[in-house]
RNA sequence: GGGGAUAUAGCUCAGUUGGUUUAGAGCACCUGCCUUACAAGCAGGGGGUCGUAGGUUCGAAUCCUACUAUCCCCA
């Protein structure tokens, strides 16, 4: 059976796939006999499709888990999706709306009915996205933040927290959804810079035909205004201190105050102050004790204490406000004005600053464990950088408002009795309970306890993750638990740093008094070629599935981690991808080559014999620098070493040497030996390039079911030697020389030339003759102590190397070659010797930098000097 | 307004406690090759003085300061 010349992904990616789940490779169970290795995956959101930055992200955690699963540790990769309250909700609520129903219409187990069926049938895209992109999650581990048990956890937490006091109820003024109906956290919210206008209003002050102009870009506010505020330096207002403005339209006298708040330059220098509208408003409000007016619904229409156009929609009553000032000339004027506006990320409706009466935790004792523990590395972050931000956000940490206004989620586990008080419980009964002992009325019924409607914020399922998935709360004491956590390394982007990674790290100590996880790795954003964050909105993000099916899932993963450093955000090319498939191109060509051999008993010839022992050893050199790279989180830079090993060394050098001359035969031994170097690379490759290593493994040879890469072990490091590294190197750049030479002269390949070395150390060349001859076509390599005339010459290290080239030599070219060369080296000895002369220098560096100092001087001044002697002879 | 990060080749990035040459890689580019595994390939080559200005040091891409530019986070 002959193999197709160009590797085509598709004909074996799902096939493979589906071997590995049915031979259980992925699942894991406890093995006190090995050390666990344990991934949990940022649970994706399960209204979610699979996009680059999950594609990122994911590639990372499978490269590591596969890798560990080599190294013979337990590895388990847990996979699961979070509920996504508010997104799921609006997908929900958008599919009822289609079927013609409202939500407002239905009770909320009906709703909660209709939420879970669209769960299954819609929910978890993602996942089966994510076997096409070759994760070897533990499929069997799957498990979903809504599910039964991981809401008990969450409940249990809360009720936890709240015994502890962490928990309260506040005032705040939040991000308000009118079309959403719930509030949001201020990550849920986009800022869009939009085309507005800012009114110039007229306001009266009290007892005078004296006015005052305040700047607003929100005229259908000015009812709710508790005050007028200057700045106590502007002297431009002096005369109204101690004054009271009046309201235009609603003729309400307000006074006048001073705050250091106020902007001078900006607007007018008058800000109206609207303490329920505004978030900085309020804060002022606070300061001077104002009277709180929310003029505004939860709809986003203005309410009876607007008093006037009360019931129309903000958007309507600012236009019709304008006008009405217009009317009554105290509208001093419009101007265009453009500000950034927050929008909902889930309904894009124009986010509405609100008081609203809310759930929090608070953070500042619950930080400090989280905070030691990163700040000392027990906990890594990768790379370091971000420490920093990480602790000023730990250092300035706000209380988390947990509660949304959604009916999809946990429900918050308060219960309010008549008089408002409230009772946190487990459960109904509970809570009665509860009831009757803090009222110490016995005759209290559960229907007189009304649970708070509101649900709680899905990060506060998600940062229990890591030790719900184990159900480390339900049964805190279970095997799994015990084995797994703390889980090993986690994978995620900066952009939840503080949302998730933080507040698990709190969870973690809080709840186990232990780490989550012990490194983090945050990867980069991924952007599009210009830089810009891939984003819905913006359509500047590739079909995921669409670059697999185009480029294979293993051109697609190589193609994200070659420009993947950690933390470092990586412009996507999807040339990326089409390299990666190149480089499997290039591997399924090399085993082509490998695989149409004929073999047959026969002496190894000795280039073949050099290649395997410097291939042995380069193996070992590159597998070193590899695991180091692991080690270190540098997936990219192992990926690359991995790259140019195959690459460069097995299929540019080892391959061409051992590759029998055309129409022979290879003998039987070096054919072994190259069959085990590619079973070598086909397993340190196959963490990034799942799919083609194990059709070729197969290939290979006929194997049982389980005799698989993915399962084969990891190579074990050896001693390897060193000088023969060396050694070839040298001989390959010899033979690049010999090559420049060909290319530079046109010299065909296929036209045998002779060798003479001036060399103090003949032994390498001996020894290399056969691969030099196989690689550049030398027949012949002669020793001299003297110049070779019509030659052209160049430098290995210091030995002057010489290939007659009788009548082809262009003298002119030649000296201008050698001058070149010649100013290069005179330079550099001058830089070696302005340090060798510098007193401090020598008496300072360590011996051994000056030894070498030396060394270069020594060496410069050799080749200088056959450089010139080369010129002279040139004449 | 407060905080953080980054600045090295055309592009994307390495450069690990300051000293292995006058700074590396991949891609892109240029030249020559359809050599029988691969033209999505092979061989060879050019290209940067490390954002700017100072400082510390025998020695700075690397440490310090200021400035400039870009990005991110928080308000």
């Amino acid at each position: 059976m002959s193999l197709a010349t160009k590797y085509n992904p598709s004909d074996i990616e799902d096939k493979w796939y589906k071997h590995w789940m049915e031979q259980k490779f992925f699942a894991s169970k406890p093995d006190p006999k090995k050390e666990p290795y344990t991934i949990v995956i940022p649970p994706p959101n399960v209204t979610g499709v699979l996009h680059m930055g999950h594609m990122m992200n994911n590639t990372i955690q499978d490269v590591l888990i596969r890798r560990a699963r080599m190294q013979g540790k337990e590895a388990c990769w847990v996979p699961g999706m979070d509920h996504a309250s508010i997104a799921t909700e609006a997908k929900v609520v958008n599919m009822l709306k289609e079927k013609g129903i409202n939500k407002n219409e239905i009770t909320r187990d009906e709703f909660m009915k209709h939420a879970w069926e669209w769960k299954e049938k819609y929910g978890g895209i993602i996942l089966q996205q994510l076997k096409k992109l070759g994760a070897s999650c533990d499929w069997d581990r799957e498990r979903f933040t809504m599910e039964e048990d991981m809401s008990a956890a969450v409940i249990e937490v809360f009720v936890d927290l709240h015994k502890k006091g962490y928990i309260y109820r506040g005032t705040r003024m939040v991000n308000w959804d009118p079309e959403g109906q719930t509030a949001l956290a201020d990550d849920e919210v986009n800022f869009k810079e939009v085309q507005g206008k800012m009114y110039h209003i007229r306001y009266q002050i009290e007892g005078s035909d004296d006015h005052l102009i305040i700047a607003t870009t929100r005229p259908e506010t000015i009812m709710a205004d508790a005050a007028i505020c200057i700045n106590p330096n502007d002297e431009r207002f002096t005369h109204l201190k101690g004054k009271k403005a009046i309201i235009p339209l609603i003729n309400k006298a307000i006074p006048i105050i001073e705050d250091d708040y106020v902007d001078m330059e900006f607007g007018t220098g008058c800000l109206k102050v609207t303490p329920a509208h505004d978030i900085n408003d309020h804060e002022i409000g606070l300061r001077h004790n104002l009277e709180v007016i929310d003029i505004i619904a939860d709809n986003g229409k203005l309410n009876d204490k607007a008093q006037i156009l009360v019931g129309e929609d903000r958007f309507v009553a600012r236009k019709k406000i304008a006008k009405l000032l217009k009317e009554k000339d105290q509208l001093e004027k419009e101007e265009d004005y453009t500000n950034n506006v927050g929008h909902s990320e889930r309904t894009n409706a124009v986010i509405e600053p609100k008081l609203s009466t809310q759930w929090f935790v608070k953070m500042e004792e619950l930080v400090k464990p989280a905070y030691e523990n990163v700040m000392n590395d027990n906990i890594k972050l990768i790379p370091p950088k971000f420490k920093n931000t990480y602790k000023h956000w730990m250092e300035n940490v706000r209380d988390w408002c947990i509660s949304r206004q959604l009916w999809w989620g946990q429900r918050i586990p308060a219960y309010f009795l008549p008089d408002g008080d409230f009772v946190v419980a487990q459960n109904d009964e509970e809570a009665l309970q509860l009831a009757k002992e803090k009222t110490g009325n016995q005759d209290l019924k559960a229907d007189d306890l009304k649970q708070d409607e509101d649900v709680l914020d899905t990060w506060f399922s998600s940062w229990l993750w890591p030790i719900s998935v184990f159900d480390g709360f339900k049964d805190p004491d279970n095997e799994d638990f015990n084995y797994y956590y703390p889980t090993n390394d986690l994978v995620t982007g900066p952009d939840i740093l503080f949302f998730w990674v933080a507040r698990m790290i709190i969870a973690g100590y809080e709840f186990k008094g232990e780490l989550p996880f012990k490194n983090v790795y945050l990867t980069g954003i991924v952007r599009d070629d210009k830089g810009r964050k891939m984003s819905k909105q913006l359509g500047n993000s590739p079909d995921a599935l669409g670059l697999i099916d185009k480029h294979g899932a293993d051109g697609v993963r190589v193609g994200l981690l070659f420009s993947a450093a950690a933390g470092n955000d990586l412009l996507f090319e999807e040339k990326l991808c089409e390299q990666g498939w190149n480089f499997g191109n290039k591997i399924w060509n090399a085993y082509r080559l490998v695989e149409g051999l004929e073999v047959k008993e026969k002496d190894t010839p000795i280039e073949a014999m050099k290649a395997r022992d410097w291939f042995e050893a380069r193996f070992q050199d590159a597998l070193r620098e590899i695991n180091d790279h692991f080690s270190k989180f540098r997936i990219s830079d192992a990926l690359m070493t991995t790259y140019k090993l195959i690459w460069d060394d097995f299929c540019s050098y080892y391959l061409e040497l051992v590759k029998p001359p055309y129409g022979e035969a290879i003998d039987k031994e070096t054919y072994e030996a190259t069959i085990t170097f590619f079973e070598d690379i086909l397993t340190i490759l196959h963490p990034f390039m799942p799919f083609l290593t194990e059709e070729i493994w197969h290939q290979i040879t006929d194997r049982g079911d389980k005799d698989c890469v993915i399962v084969n072990h990891w190579p074990i490091e050896k001693d390897y030697d060193q000088a023969i590294l060396h050694d070839a190197k040298t001989a390959f750049e010899l033979v690049s020389q010999i090559r420049n030479i060909r290319a530079s002269k046109g010299i065909s390949p296929k036209e045998a030339l002779t060798l003479h070395v001036k060399t103090k150390s003949e032994m390498i060349y001996q020894e290399y003759i056969s691969v030099i001859d196989k690689l550049a076509n030398i027949e012949e390599l002669a020793f001299t102590t003297e110049k070779i005339d019509q030659a052209v010459s160049f430098f290995i290290g210091s030995d002057e190397c010489f290939i007659p080239m009788e009548g082809t030599i262009d003298v002119e070219k030649e000296k201008e070659e050698i001058q070149k060369e010649l100013d290069y080296n005179k330079g550099f000895l001058k830089s070696v010797k302005k340090k060798l002369e510098n007193e401090r220098f020598v008496s300072n560096a360590p011996a051994q930098v000056v030894e070498m100092e030396k060394k270069k001087q020594a060496d410069a001044e050799a080749k200088i000097k056959t450089l010139e002697d080369s010129l002279a002879n040139l004449g």
